[in-house]
DNA sequence: AAGTAATCCTGATCGC
DNA sequence: TGCGATCAGGATTACT
């Protein structure tokens, strides 16, 4: 399942290969991979093609890459780019977006992962299974590029989204569709305080709130086993309970997780996750509790457990990890 | 309104 | 060898 750090490292390899290429050609092989861009497979080709990518960007579990202003026609090798980036500022529609953020007339192509989303960066010759949507790029000094992406289960998607200028300033835009979601504890502007504020006012279980990207982004179910696990915290504990130093020793293996396996490639099992060029991370051989159940605890020897919860697995310590009510 | 459950998906793997 | 059942869970939608 990627989650931040793999993305991260997806972000991170795609970056220097696709910043200034264009898009030539685009192909959906299947559109229930578009199912966050709104319009048919050949809106989104037209609204990619002629693109110039500006960058690569990332939050949390979602990547996006800025677009250029529309070349007027594909294909063509127009002197001026024309640039009508505008217009297309969506009219009304956002009324649900966020309730924040303000259309800009920029535009990003916006890539979810889901559970099984792969980007690989190929010659313009190769094909890879499973590849539900195919770029062929143009990059004026590394030349011809295929960028597949290729998705077993299809939770994932790609998206021509528009971009906002949130509230939350600093970082400048970011797509209407991750408007919503909280920066992750990796970025540098994450507000410690305003989330243990958030967190203490949750009347939930802590892995609940964990996963919830509104609250922290970027933490998905096998980096929320590890941080649990490194804090000691049972994953049903209720968050009103946890004291103000246990949510901060969280929130601090959360963050020590994250990069730990953000140095090792990420986590991958068989080629369910791999990076850009289609590696696997090595992260997997560092797991204390995800997917340990049966085997003992590095810490205390006993058997981690896993049990059944918000229809995924919790893997835990029951002796390490216990609910602690408040005396 | 916040919290929770249901829903979407299919290739790989397992058991008989 | 074949085939059906099982499994994996992120984000959105739909309820209560």
């Amino acid at each position: 399942m990627p989650e931040l750090p793999e993305v991260e490292v997806v972000r991170a390899g795609l970056e220097p290969a696709v910043t200034g290429a264009l898009v030539t050609s685009v192909t959906v092989f299947d559109e229930r991979s578009l199912r966050r861009h709104t319009g048919p497979g050949e809106d989104f080709v037209d609204r990619l093609e002629g693109r110039t990518v500006l960058s690569a960007e990332r939050r949390g579990k979602f990547l996006w890459l800025p677009l250029g202003a529309q070349a007027r026609s594909a294909g063509s090798g127009q002197a001026h780019s024309t640039g009508t980036g505008q217009a297309r500022s969506t009219g009304s529609g956002q009324a649900h977006s966020t309730g924040s953020g303000q259309a800009t007339g920029a535009e990003a192509l916006v890539v979810h992962l889901g559970m099984s989303g792969q980007v690989l960066l190929r010659d313009r010759a190769t094909d890879d299974r499973l590849t539900r949507i195919r770029l062929d790029l143009e990059h004026p000094a590394h030349g011809p590029l295929r960028l597949n992406f290729v998705d077993q289960r299809i939770f994932g998607s790609m998206a021509i989204d528009a971009m906002l200028a949130t509230p939350d300033a600093a970082v400048g835009l970011v797509p209407s569709q991750v408007a919503h979601i909280a920066r992750d504890p990796l970025d540098p502007l994450f507000d410690d305080r305003l989330f243990l504020a958030r967190l203490a006012r949750r009347n939930t279980g802590v892995k609940r709130a964990l996963l919830d990207q509104t609250l922290l982004s970027g933490v998905g179910n096998i980096y929320a086993d590890e941080a649990l696990w490194a804090a000691r915290i049972h994953y049903d504990q209720p968050t009103s309970t946890l004291s103000r130093a246990r949510a901060k020793l969280l929130l601090a293996e959360v963050r020590l997780v994250l990069a730990k396996a953000l140095g090792e490639g990420g986590t991958s099992f068989d080629a369910q996750y791999v990076n850009v060029n289609g590696a696997s991370g090595y992260f997997s051989h560092s797991l204390n509790a995800y997917g340990q159940q049966g085997k003992p605890c590095p810490r205390c020897g006993r058997p981690i457990v896993r049990e059944s919860f918000m229809n995924r697995g919790s893997h835990f310590c029951p002796f390490c990890q216990r609910v602690r009510l408040p005396v």
